[in-house]
RNA sequence: GGAGAGGUCGCAUAGUCUGGUCUAGUGCGCGCGCCUGGAGAGCGCGUAUGCCGAAAGGCAUCGAGGGUUCAAAUCCCUCCCUCUCCGCCA
């Protein structure tokens, strides 16, 4: 959510990023005349209920019964008007932030103007393409092959999009996961097992509500949402709280099962594992001051870079433009790692520097150690890369002539002794 | 799921029965000052957040949300959470 100030203040400012989003600026004028009924409505009713509380104080020591019988009545009328006041008010107050709540970041000065992803910018390629001496396989047919991915299973229990692991797919996956984990945590981060489940309240702090409802799937009887990204949980660690500055920057990062009920478009992304309902996920969390974010974002861009480069995969990063970037990034850079056997890009990583997006929707702040007043933290997210697609890219980048995957060194100590994948008789 | 006890300004507590001197008291912690050779003790002052306002100041918040009332921490209703016991369970 932005600040109602940059309204008050600097409206341009608003409706500049609009622009470079391609959206409507015409909301940004429906939120100044919301504010300023508001702050009417609000100087109304307050001024009245000052009243009111004088005068209830006089009643508790009246003594003549008829004067106090008058005042009484008084403070009867007084009282319908507060509560009409009131209607009033929570009914604009809850129409601004709808609308409020409506608005994407602000974008980063950085950040190139391009009206979809076709306008991203590279800006590093790590490693060449490889080179295959034999015709690579994409990995719907070098799993099935080996007998460590299973769609007809997935199918089976659950639906299409569904797949099971099996034997060293399961391990390798599991490697991926317990190795990025202790990266992270050289990198400086601290490990949380979160919940999976969370709150209605929560998915509105994180922002994935109301804009996101279509994507997540809830538990109805309960009232309980499945975390579509390990972000949710993260950002609502900390909410409604007040930290203090010298405990800044937090660093955290987690493994969470990720649950999007997104509609998949026909023929897009079908085949494999790239996209689907459940996935995996390690993800990477910041909460630092405003003046640190910038730097906290480009630390953590290389701190996924690191995981791709320790993989051994060829990867590119790529800086979306204006028109690409998500509704509460300031900023983001994509990793995409080289998948041969598909022939594609995969985007196993978005870092985002959030600024104080998150942090107003969830009232996060921080208390400046040289006193005055509270400030917003910023809060950067960035998966410490997304399991299928990487699964997919060292599955692919790894084959051998023979329809074996060697399984990369900085796995094999989760891996066992047989550092490479045969088929299973 | 059942029974009971609770949730108050960083922490600990008073206040709730009996609505109005609660502008929420007290202790601890923390900050500033006095005192001191220095420290401690002692003394004094201060010590939540948000909103409205140019300011003075005002309004709101006692787990959350409703209600009763001229007036609610206090009375009523719903919900959430914590603790104890029982049930169930990995």
């Amino acid at each position: 959510m932005l600040d109602i100030e940059l309204f008050r203040n600097h409206p341009e400012l608003v409706r500049q990023a609009l622009k470079k989003r391609y959206l409507d600026t015409a909301p940004v004028d429906q939120v100044i005349e919301l504010d300023i009924q508001r702050r009417e409505r609000i100087q109304k009713v307050e001024a009245l209920r000052a009243e009111r509380n004088i005068v209830s104080k006089e009643i508790g020591s009246m003594k003549d019964a008829a004067k106090r019988q008058e005042k009484i009545e008084a403070m009867r009328s007084v009282g319908e008007a507060i509560n009409t006041l009131e209607i009033e008010l929570r009914k604009v107050e809850a129409e601004l932030l709808d609308l409020l709540s409506s608005f994407p970041n602000i974008l980063d000065e950085n950040v190139p103007v391009g009206a979809d992803e076709s306008e991203n910018v590279v800006i590093k390629s790590v490693g060449d393409l490889p080179e295959f001496d034999f015709q690579p396989l994409p990995h719907w047919d070098l799993g099935p092959s080996l007998g460590i991915l299973d769609f007809e299973q997935g199918v089976k229990i659950t639906g299409s999009r569904f797949y099971v692991l099996s034997g060293a797919g399961a391990r390798l996956q599991r490697a991926l996961i317990a190795w990025m984990l202790d990266l992270h945590i050289r990198q400086g981060y601290t490990e949380k097992y979160l919940p999976f489940m969370v709150k209605t309240e929560t998915v509105y702090a994180a922002g994935q509500l109301p804009k996101f409802k279509e994507n997540l799937y809830k538990d109805h009887e309960e009232d309980l949402w499945f975390i579509p990204t390990a972000e949710v949980p993260l950002t609502c660690l900390h909410m409604e709280e007040i930290l203090e500055e010298t405990s800044l920057p937090l660093h955290y990062t987690a493994y969470t099962p990720c649950f999007r009920r997104e509609k998949m478009s026909a023929g897009r992304d079908v085949r494999g594992i790239k996209r689907g309902h459940q996935f995996d996920k390690v993800e990477m969390y910041t909460f630092c001051k405003p003046e640190e974010s910038q730097a906290e974002f480009l630390k953590m861009v290389a701190h996924a870079e690191q995981t791709c480069a320790l993989l051994g995969l060829t990867y590119r990063v790529n800086q979306l433009c204006s028109g690409d970037l998500g509704f509460g990034a300031s900023i983001t850079y994509d990793i995409e790692a080289w998948a041969p056997g598909c022939g594609e890009w995969l985007e196993v990583s978005s870092i985002s520097n959030v600024t104080d997006f998150q942090a107003r929707r969830a009232n996060i702040r921080y208390r400046p150690e040289s006193g005055g007043s509270t400030r917003y933290v910023h809060t950067i997210n960035g998966s410490g890369l997304g399991l299928p697609r990487t699964l997919i890219a060292v599955l692919e980048t790894y084959q051998q002539a023979d329809g074996s995957v060697v399984v990369p060194e900085v796995l094999h100590p989760w891996i066992g002794s047989d550092t490479t994948i045969r088929k299973e008789y």
